[in-house]
DNA sequence: ACCTGAACACCGTTCAAGT
DNA sequence: ACCTGAACACCGTTCAAGT
């Protein structure tokens, strides 16, 4: 559409003289494969090799668009945090609009196979990142916190999202042997009369009501939010 | 010290008649081992062979004591939690019982590098963990809450504690290259102005104050849990 | 400018054979 | 009963050479 005058088109695709052969593949394109061979097959089988294949490249070529395997992971970590921050319902309370971003990181999470394993594995400061904390961070201040109060009070949340997103993929992607045997060790544990607070414990192995759970953890975050705000609800 | 009639070392050494070569290693020293190597070159240099070499074993023999890679970060997993159920100084308000409990876990997943990431990618069901998980619920308990309410608590707070040790482990052995890359992108990032509330995110980066941030979200929970507790401090 | 093909230095895991 | 030695089927990364 844009014709090879327009200057916002020259000032995102600097330089872009097409001479020699036009790319096959493309930044986006890469990410894109390389988070639906994620959640084909897990973070421990994603390798570069059959993401090229995928691709229809030889392994090499993958390093002419990022320079490492972690660089490639810190990308899907940031891709995955698409749509974040897209604007809050505008009549909700503050604290409403914490656990709805709070829900909308989790379903981020979640979204791919071993989503947390990656984002979790990667310091991403992109700007879905960046837009997506200083929105969290917003939300708080607009109660009455202080910025740095509410900064702390942000990243103690995203690190419990994260936290319990690890977990519940964990056990989604979990052998059933593997659970099997979890399950026994805990329920012989707490036949045993040794750990006798244990016995609301099987859910959590099984991964039953990780909603409920997730949703007990992120309200009792707000509710020790209460103090630091000057807007109770 | 005890005789091969002594009862009690027959019990947790049944059937051992030392028949054949002595095995030169056995469960505990690999652990051990393993966690020395841990500690020296982190989780992604972890491998079998150099564990092997650090043993002066040959890789193959590992096979014979875990099964798998898998089962022998699982059982370091369990080491790391060693001594976190100890008993609490008697005079402790419930409210400081929490608080040392998660500082105890802290501890135990900071004492080694990466050891957040090796406690996080496990779903350790161990002695450590449940007598510690058992402890925690207790506590709660103590304080008047019930049973359910103190298990997705204790949970809501050990997940927090991971997610929190996982990203001060990552920036305590990033690279000087990343770091820095980081910190220049947060930086020019709010010097832009499209994120006026990150204003107090650069020590986050640089990872100079976890253990202020670390306090202050336990602290937030420990004030959410009020509610659900009727002996309130 | 972009991709191929082949190589380098590794992995986890298995297993016959030795002692 | 325990360990060795060697192999199998993979890895991430690099780089000359082709088009």
């Amino acid at each position: 559409m844009s014709g090879p005058s327009d200057p916002l088109a020259a000032h995102t695709q600097p330089a872009r003289r097409p001479r020699g052969r036009p790319p096959r593949i493309d930044h986006e394109r890469v990410i894109t494969a390389a988070l639906e061979l994620l959640d084909d097959v897990g973070l421990d089988a994603l390798t570069m090799r059959r993401l090229a294949s995928a691709l229809d490249v030889q392994v090499g070529t993958l390093y002419g668009y990022f320079v490492t395997k972690r660089a490639l992971l810190s990308a899907m970590a940031e891709s995955m945090l698409t749509g974040c921050a897209e604007p809050l319902a505008p009549n909700l309370e503050w604290a409403d609009q914490v656990v709805e971003l709070s829900r909308r990181m989790r379903r981020a999470l979640l979204r791919f196979r071993d989503g947390a394993r990656v984002y979790a594995g990667i310091h991403a400061a992109g700007p879905n990142t960046l837009s997506f904390s200083n929105m969290f961070i917003g939300v708080m201040c607009a109660s009455g916190m202080r910025v740095d109060d509410a900064t702390r009070a942000t990243f103690t949340i995203i690190r419990f999202i994260i936290g319990h997103a690890l977990e519940e993929q964990a056990v989604a992607h979990a052998s059933d042997d593997d659970l099997a045997a979890d399950l026994d060790a805990v329920r012989t544990a707490v036949d045993s009369g040794d750990y006798p607070n244990l016995s609301h414990i099987a859910p959590l192995i099984s991964g039953t009501d990780f909603n409920i759970y997730f949703e007990f953890g992120v309200r009792m975050l707000v509710r020790g939010l209460g103090d630091l705000s000057s807007a109770r609800t």
